[in-house]
DNA sequence: GAGGATAGGACAACCCATTCT
DNA sequence: AAGAATGGGTTGTCCTATCCT
């Protein structure tokens, strides 16, 4: 049995070997390799199939090292924040269509954001698109001197010049959340906020001046919290002890009122009779009918089409408005909230 | 204000550049910048800084389009499955030690397998990473002949030579759920299957093999389901609707079950009272406290570990065994089943 | 103080595709 | 449709200054 072409030679067919394969020239190889016109029907169909017989396949890197153009986007997101994967799958949505690629580089407990922005350009993306990004504004300033820096759902204050803020109406969709509590009669309506994280400063603020636009100024209450499920959890736990304890808690996302509603459960605690319990982003998490929880939903399809939109607004030179694309949010009413006791 | 040198120059810096302002060659600046011996400390340091006051970044395409290797592991992995990013963050963790990078790709219903490879294979990974892929067998092996492939969580059979597998005992692992409900005294226990997805065959058998061993023959009962909530949605209305209804079911993977117990959930029926139900894989959503759901555990560390290890064992020449590496599961049992009524 | 080993550094070819002539 | 220059780095070869015995 004879090896496959490919195989045989010890390493990959170049432009070079189809070249001469096909009898031509590399140029028209290349030519036709980017279905770019200047090669005849028969040649063209020559070299096509001269290439599918050797197992040719172009080297992206080789390519993009000579056309300066890598059309490249690059993507940080939480591995772990379904909000993420859920905006990742409509990136790659939004950016075909305008035709560009996806360079995803992922943050975990064992991977800083720091790695994952220099991979990202020693990948030679054109453009950063930065889920979440919890760097330091400074940082961010720095990488947005260098190729245009999308921030999605983190908000810059001030406005960082050249850094484009694309996200929800955070304020605006913590004070829909305490309307609808307000609206089921709960006055005791308790915080659990995300800390240093993006757009918590927002829905603690939304929060505040939702609640004292209801007079209950006296009511508000703030607990530390974060955003993961596990920050939920102790939150959760010093929510418990508290006296008097708030009939409604709106947390900082999904996965903070997800680990909320966990210990209130292994507690005993029944939601929502004795605690309405109310999320944000409406990820899939929420959705899942055993959580079935109330929460404030972001439009992910929408962020994700404006983030791919001005970072290709900026590579192409189009007018692009500096500053921030907001867009509103939606609550959406599922079981973990009910009419006060 | 004067704008940085980075900025102003309008592009990258490269190594010239930074050989000029160091008054070095560019292969010296290579050397240096490689960390590699050939440089003298003093020399060292001068270039390090000029790079520094340019803000010089090596560009990783250039870099590994010279040098035929480019140390990067390709990964591909579907973008919804919590078992598969608890996945790819071990993988991170262990290609760093190994001194190789992981290049990501996203499956997701937008975005085919195929494209997943294909940007992947551009790229110049050195080896394949493939957790649970769906493409033929064929195709798996004939990219096996043009670079190493490990494909984790998907058996092939005939063991193909090639292609390196990194699994899960899944037949032993459908085995041990249903001994968990034969002890608990269930009889009639239903599996929903994953239908052709990647362990869904040895799962199946196993839970035929189990159950016959039992002398539950009579009583196997098999129904179409798939590996997203949907699916086991579906198949929990299938199941509710049959006679005599079953008192236990092993979903194929943990989002089905989710599924399953969604659906029992809004149609009144008791989990675990009137039905146990058992995932698999022990993502973190069978660990939220609201789903605590029993299921069968696979070692996430360790299958990483080990894919890893065989990709690269296989680019470095090591002797690697050809065939599979199998782990064993573990159940772990939580909330979602009972003794039989 | 001459001959030889050694390390620091320069030069140029090369990787693979694109683009200009 | 061919030929050659190009892009940013890597690497093998070769030269030279330095240190040794």
């Amino acid at each position: 049995m004879s090896p496959s072409p490919t195989a045989a030679s010890g390493k990959r067919p170049t432009l070079a070997d189809v070249a001469a394969r096909a009898g031509v020239s590399t140029a028209l190889v290349s030519t036709v390799m980017r279905d770019t016109k200047g090669a005849s029907a028969a040649t063209r169909e020559r070299i096509l199939q001269a290439a599918k017989e050797i197992g040719y396949r172009p080297d992206a890197r080789a390519r993009l090292l000579r056309s300066h153009r890598s059309r490249l986007l690059g993507v940080q997101f939480g591995l772990q924040h379904p909000f993420h994967t859920d905006l990742v799958e409509c990136l790659y949505a939004a950016a075909e269509p305008a035709g560009y690629q996806i360079a995803l580089s992922a943050v975990a407990p064992s991977r800083s954001e720091q790695q994952a922005v220099e991979s990202l350009l020693a990948d030679r993306c054109e453009a950063l698109i930065l889920l979440g990004p919890q760097a330091p504004a400074a940082r961010l300033a720095e990488l947005a001197g260098q190729l245009p820096v999308v921030s999605v759902a983190r908000r810059l204050r001030p406005p960082c010049g050249q850094v484009a803020v694309v996200r929800t109406a955070d304020d605006e969709g913590a004070r829909q959340a305490v309307d609808h509590l307000v609206g089921l009669g709960h006055r005791d309506i308790a915080h659990i906020d995300g800390g240093r994280a993006p757009g918590a400063a927002d829905r603690r603020r939304g929060y505040r001046t939702a609640m004292t636009g209801h007079g209950l100024a006296e009511h508000v209450r703030v607990l530390p919290g974060g955003l993961t499920e596990d920050e939920g959890a102790a939150a959760a736990r010093a929510l418990l002890a508290a006296r008097p304890r708030p009939t409604a808690v709106l947390a900082f996302n999904d996965r903070c009122a997800t680990g909320v509603l966990d210990t209130l459960l292994r507690s005993g605690v029944q939601v929502p009779a004795e605690i309405s319990v109310i999320g944000f982003d409406d990820s899939r998490l929420a959705r899942l009918a055993h959580i079935d929880l109330t929460t404030v939903g972001q439009d992910i399809p929408g962020l994700a089409e404006f983030a791919v939109g001005r970072a290709v607004a900026r590579l192409e030179g189009e007018p692009d408005p500096e500053g921030e694309t907001v867009i509103a949010p939606r609550l959406v009413v599922r079981g973990t909230t009910t009419a006060a006791g």
